[in-house]
DNA sequence: AGTATGTTGTGAAAATTTTCACAAGTTGCC
DNA sequence: GGCAACTTGTGAAAATTTTCACAACATACT
């Protein structure tokens, strides 16, 4: 398949949010221009988004909303569950194990690690903090799909080639730093000074 | 000016990132192909989205860190202290209020604002907890630069419009929700979901 | 059946972003 | 001073992404 650039999926991903809105709402159809406004873009953007991956509207009509809605949850890989771990229990990754989002999407997380021998043997709703000593042998027993690096930045390379070489392929990293990464490992960062960064850049040029 | 990317301005941040790291490290001078690195990019693009702002390095000797630094806080607008108010005081927003990056950066949290009475009248790190009723006035008595929506989608639209209305023209959105907005507002999306979803469809088709 | 109206899917054009490639400038060394 | 080694800054080329524009359908109504 061609390659599909990550503003398109990112647009896929914003089309299928507000496809579940009117799932919830009970609509049965929907144009592209509903879904550009919503999504910032244009109907044509849409449609070309749509058509890497077939054609799934009916002219003059546009598009069933539970039909689409599962195509794009299928395209995007979100058939099956996924196994997250949560590097680090500070008080993001604490937030995120609450996140109720989260295991609605069929992202279970089903370990926390921690080196703070304080915070080791607890439960966070209902899911174990371990400790970090533990992950290497958890992860060779029972496999992750996705580690979310909820640490601090100064750890976060070390502890990313750690998973690297327990063969995780996909990663969410919190820690504010730019990480080295093998091409067949996938990195998202989240990363809150970036996005304050980009409100200052526009406020100070408004 | 010529207008500027999104993309440049969201790197400049990565570059200021891995300055400062250079300059806690004592690091006199740095070329853009380090900066390339560790940025995930090339050299030419280091050097291109500089150059937008002017030329701020020595032919065959590279940038001074301490200097493109500083360069790079006033093109970014991080000369002046940001007053922040945060919208929402469930997990995010304490998460936020406690985040010590945010002050660090010159982004200061003023008030939290919340409708659960239980909430209301604590004090977070300092940062007292008020009545969202209390918005309006307090809006008016002392502006603030950004808002930030740490509360549910489904009065995610209405609260944005409030604070457009107040003259609110920056917003850190944390609701997983599009969100309708003037065009000399903007709006920063931060969405859990849109980040693993990206992950999931590289999984997908790795 | 024919006409009017609406909307998709998609090549082609336009716009934007990234990469290339090299002249120009800087330092260090002999 | 002259030569070698670097590295920036930047037009021009290449690549990518977005927008345009319209033929191809689909429905509803008379």
């Amino acid at each position: 398949m061609r390659k599909i650039s990550e503003s398109t999926v990112r647009r896929l991903s914003v089309y299928l949010r507000l496809l579940e809105e009117f799932e919830r709402r009970g609509r049965d159809t929907v144009n592209s221009d509903e879904m550009a406004v919503r999504g910032h873009t244009t109907s044509a953007q849409v449609r070309k988004d749509l058509s890497f991956f077939g054609s799934f509207g009916k002219r003059g009509m546009g598009y069933e909303v539970v039909e689409l809605a599962a195509r794009l949850r299928d395209i995007l890989g979100l058939g099956k569950k996924y196994r997250v771990a949560v590097i680090g229990a500070g008080k993001i990754g604490r937030a995120l194990v609450q996140y109720r989002g989260f295991a609605e999407r069929g992202f279970e997380v089903v370990s926390v690690y921690d080196v703070d021998a304080a915070k080791v043997g607890g439960s966070w709703s209902g899911v174990e903090v371990r400790h970090a000593s533990e992950l290497e042998s958890d992860l060779k027993d029972a496999p992750i799909d996705i580690a979310v690096l909820a640490i601090p930045a100064d750890v976060a390379q070390r502890t990313l080639d750690l998973l690297v070489r327990l063969g995780v392929k996909a990663i969410l990293n919190f820690a504010p730093i730019q990480l080295a990464h093998p091409e067949d490992v996938t990195v998202q960062d989240v990363n809150m000074a970036l996005e304050l960064e980009t409100l200052s850049y526009a406020l100070r040029n408004a």
